[in-house]
DNA sequence: CGCCAGGTTGACACTTTTCAAGCCGCGTGG
DNA sequence: CCACGCGGCTTGAAAAGTGTCAACCTGGCG
């Protein structure tokens, strides 16, 4: 089975890590498949160009590579190009919790523009690309485009919005509705990418997927197969299809 | 026994809801106690005096009052001048959860950049005072300012940065460690405003701390009881009294 | 004074964790 | 090419933690 992961606009590789010439810089955001979901949204072609000549490294991620780690200085934002990311925070006794999944078009390392260092480690995946974004020059960048600026707030806006549905759900729900929210979630997050929401292959182990949920990974390995027997899903190792929405919508809504 | 909640340095009444004169307005931000924790940090005083002019309506709200309704037309930011507030949203099945608690010095309202709708109510739990910020003032003034946009990028990632502590006390934590965490937290940020850090009044009920941590008010006053029972507070209702810190940080810290 | 929201406590039920055993699939090396 | 090993996954049974329900207490306020 083909990997739907796999974005269809996925570029060739670039050097690993290194500046890539100017002709190859004007190139990276306009042209960027992703660009609706990442900064730019709203601005014009030279503004464009602006933002694209301060991105000037792009970089591939191997699995398990991290590209942020936690307590370090604070120099820059990622923007995920393909690939899958996970966040962890680390708890004063060394318990880790996944605080967040960042896939392709999303922004990385916000929480370190605080106190400039950054507070979780942000890992990959799965083999990645990410945009790096020297804030210094981002910031610079902000105070000349308004609309730059406006969009970057709701960038980090969003985050914190994102961040109290990860609260809500911790706090309130159940094994098998967040288990629910989190398919569904990731159905639409594919979804909006072009992928088939009702089928996709989780890039993530069950034990990631419990630290994310706060479950261990025995409940999420038994509420999947609560899920399969039930007829919602069905699960083949890290393949996940989506039978009845309606259904994982209910539980997700706690009717049922 | 005193109200060690009432802010020393807290003004006379401002006329209620209505914008203020000029010479008013010029003391707003330039005498407030709380300007370190406040968004003009690192301010020249000219600069505090601009931001002071966009911030003309100093609102008094009483207890139980929302300043902020989830689903609202975003149009500004609200800073706590004095008093307590809650944050709340909404699940889809009408659960409601406690996303957070400020008090003197803090913003509020971000969740509402990103789409323009507020995301969450934000209620008075004590008659409170605050300071309306619109919106599309600061953003303009952002432009203008850069140590301002520095500090307000620092504010909103600090945000995002506590509700990731907040994830990950709902994520890993025991009733024990959350409330711990809590105490520990809350008496933190009293200390920082002058108040003493050992001996305060939650503003809070059981239900809405045990809303906050993810607990059911019962749990909540079970701990209280037990932490008491084990010497390392004295609960008089409301009255905390914290004996024994080191105890509380060990707990905090899963060492017990 | 009496009411009532808020708080405490007990007994029991339920969910999730913990511990343990075994399986599966994939990559490595013989 | 196959066997082996190992990480990841599943499942079971028992334990722990928290929730639920219910009774009762308490203090503040109308």
């Amino acid at each position: 089975m083909s990997n739907i992961l796999i974005h269809p606009n996925s570029t060739p590789a670039t050097t690993h890590s290194l500046p890539v010439n100017i002709h190859e810089l004007k190139a990276a955001c306009a042209n960027c498949s992703l660009r609706e979901l990442c900064l730019p949204a709203g601005l014009t072609m030279a503004e464009v160009d602006q933002l694209s000549e301060i991105i000037y490294t792009r970089r591939r991620v191997k699995r398990g590579e991290a590209i942020i780690r936690s307590g370090e200085a604070f120099t820059a934002l990622y923007a995920v190009r393909t690939g899958f990311f996970k966040a962890c925070a680390l708890a004063s006794d060394g318990r880790e919790q996944v605080t967040g999944f960042s896939m392709a078009g999303e922004l990385l390392g916000m929480d370190g523009i605080g106190d400039d260092i950054y507070q979780s480690d942000v890992i990959a995946i799965e083999d990645s690309e990410v945009c790096k974004i020297p804030f210094d020059n981002l910031d610079a960048l902000l105070g000349e485009m308004p609309s730059l600026q406006r969009h970057f707030h709701k960038v980090m806006s969003r985050e914190i919005v994102r961040e109290g549905g990860v609260m809500m759900m911790l706090g309130v729900m159940k094994a098998d509705e967040r288990l629910a929210a989190f398919l569904l979630n990731l159905s639409q997050r594919l979804h909006i990418r072009g992928y088939a929401p009702l089928e996709f292959s989780l890039r993530m182990t069950r034990e990631e997927i419990g630290s994310y949920l706060g479950l261990k990974l025995e409940t999420v390995s038994r509420t999947f197969s609560k899920f399969q027997a039930e007829g919602i899903l069905e699960v083949n190792q890290k393949m996940i299809r989506i039978i009845d929405v309606e259904s994982l919508r209910k539980i997700y809504a706690h009717h049922t």
